[in-house]
RNA sequence: CGGGGCAUAGCGCAGCCUGGUAGCGCAUCUGGUUUGGGACCAGAGGGUCGCAAGUUCAAAUCUUGCUGCCCCGACCA
């Protein structure tokens, strides 16, 4: 991509309604514009990150073994109705009533929905265990929208919904989606904690909540340091794995502010491990058994023959909270830096020359050379000044510069990676070092 | 939903108190000089001053109502 040709919208001043980091990086780089309140348009920038985001959740929760699907934005308020939840999830419905004054609804979720499609086309236990999701914007009426998309009303959520047969099944599909999170969250960089939390809403008995330490988060946590010696690279979709990760994960404590237990904290975790921080809710994982099973009827028939409720469990990521908590985990004072996994571009040409000279010939010969070994760069052929161009990608926070100007001979390319003094290599160095960089990406 | 604040050019703001031809910075466009850390000179375009009503010879400015947005709180992924 040329920059030349490219839509993006860098703002010098801080925004004044934006209140923390990755809301200000977020206008300014250009990447949301808001269109009302606790609703935004991802301008071209943020929606390739949101993208890379999506797909590697989508790759996650493939190797998990779950099955992609999509389910629709508006719903029928009538399964609302069955479940009950119609009136209890409350205001933070957004309701809608059709031109026949039918009853609608943009979905905050999709409990309802998911066990009408199992509960009308699944009545052999042989089809179980199951795990479908899908990768939909939902809707929440937020009391009070804020920071963003850390806090909006419209989101970008991945929902996967497990069915088993009995409690057992559940549980170890629970532990599956587990492991997937934790390698998912671990692919952008992030250290997940998984902490116990409450059900709200969604109802059940068994959930943990996915936080993120960042300052700027809007959840406290309660943990021990020693929940973070853990491994989850080898570990695989088996029993022997999971059995792993449930022990390791019950055997300390770790708790939000909703069901923290002082006494039993200090008991528990010694004076040296307590951990007390704010973090942001990346994801949320329940087990609720047959609570929808049985108000809408979700039933198949055992080897024996008999009618069993299944038993189901729902696994939420927010795509779009994740944008803002990986700039929330990763910017310092300078500048901010995606990991290499969702970085927006792999790396970005400065071309300091003028229309039509040497510098901007060899400017313009490295991005064929890179497009044609598969790079996604952007190469900036504006007519900027120099500092500009060094500001904006600072800001934008792509991992790797290559900064061509007339101090460098035909074979010589500055390479620079942020944060870091940078280097003079020649081409097939540069390409080889890309390589290996974007290697496991 | 309670409390507070704001609404004037794309963005950030001044002007309002004390009514009298709409301003500044950044951004944009044109021409020129620049080009290794947010450059300089000259010029240009861009506004139903959030909406509606009222007071007045006259309203961005005073009054009332409405709408939108932001902040604090309770609530929540």
């Amino acid at each position: 991509m040329k920059l030349s040709n490219y839509f993006l919208p860098i703002i010098k001043e801080i925004p004044s309604d934006a209140k923390i980091k990755s809301h200000q990086l977020m206008i300014r780089t250009g990447m949301i514009r808001q269109s009302t309140s606790g609703i935004y348009s991802w301008l071209p920038l943020g929606f390739k990150i949101l993208k890379k985001i999506e797909n590697i959740v989508r790759d996650e929760q493939n190797k998990a073994g779950a099955i992609e699907m999509l389910m629709p934005t508006i719903q029928s308020a009538e399964i609302w109705k069955e479940s009950g939840r119609y009136d209890s999830y409350g205001q933070e419905m957004l309701k809608i009533n059709d031109r026949q004054k039918r009853e609608l609804l943009y979905g905050p979720t999709n409990e309802e929905l998911i066990t009408q499609i199992f509960r009308d086309n699944i009545k052999s236990y042989k089809s179980l265990p199951l795990l479908l999701y899908h990768i939909q914007w939902k809707f929440r009426d937020e009391i009070r929208p804020r920071f963003g998309i850390m806090r909006c009303r419209e989101f970008l959520m991945k929902d996967t919904y497990s069915f088993d047969l009995n409690e057992k099944n559940a549980e170890i599909s629970y532990y599956k989606m587990m492991l997937s999170y934790l390698k998912t969250f671990e692919r952008f960089n992030l250290k997940a904690i998984p902490v116990k939390a409450d059900t709200g809403p969604i109802g059940g008995n068994l959930s943990h909540e996915f936080i993120i330490l960042a300052d700027t988060g809007e959840s406290e946590i309660f943990t021990d340091s020693e929940i973070f010696n853990f491994e989850t690279k080898l570990l695989e979709y088996n029993d022997v794995s999971l059995k792993k990760l449930s022990s390791h994960f019950s055997k300390f404590y770790s708790s939000t502010s909703d069901l923290h237990d002082v006494n039993k904290f200090q008991k528990q975790v010694p004076k040296k491990n307590q951990i007390i921080k704010k973090g942001v809710e990346v994801g949320h994982i329940f087990y609720f058994g047959q609570k929808y099973s049985k108000s809408l009827n979700a039933i198949v028939n055992t080897r024996e023959s008999k009618s069993v409720n299944v038993y189901m469990g729902s696994y939420g990521i927010g795509v779009s909270r994740l944008v803002g908590a990986i700039i929330e985990a990763n910017y310092n004072n300078n500048f901010m830096k995606w990991p290499k996994s969702v970085t927006p571009f792999q790396a970005v040409i400065i071309n300091l020359g003028k229309d039509n000279d040497t510098v901007t010939i060899k400017a313009n010969n490295l991005y064929q050379k890179l497009i044609h070994n598969k790079f996604d760069v952007i190469l900036d052929d504006t007519d900027a000044n120099p500092s500009s161009k060094f500001k904006n990608f600072e800001l934008i926070g792509i991992p790797f510069q290559i900064i061509v100007g007339s101090k460098h001979h035909d074979d010589e390319f500055e390479f620079k990676e942020l944060g870091k003094d940078s280097k003079i290599v020649n081409l097939d160095s540069l390409i080889s070092i890309l390589k290996e960089e974007y290697s496991n990406c």
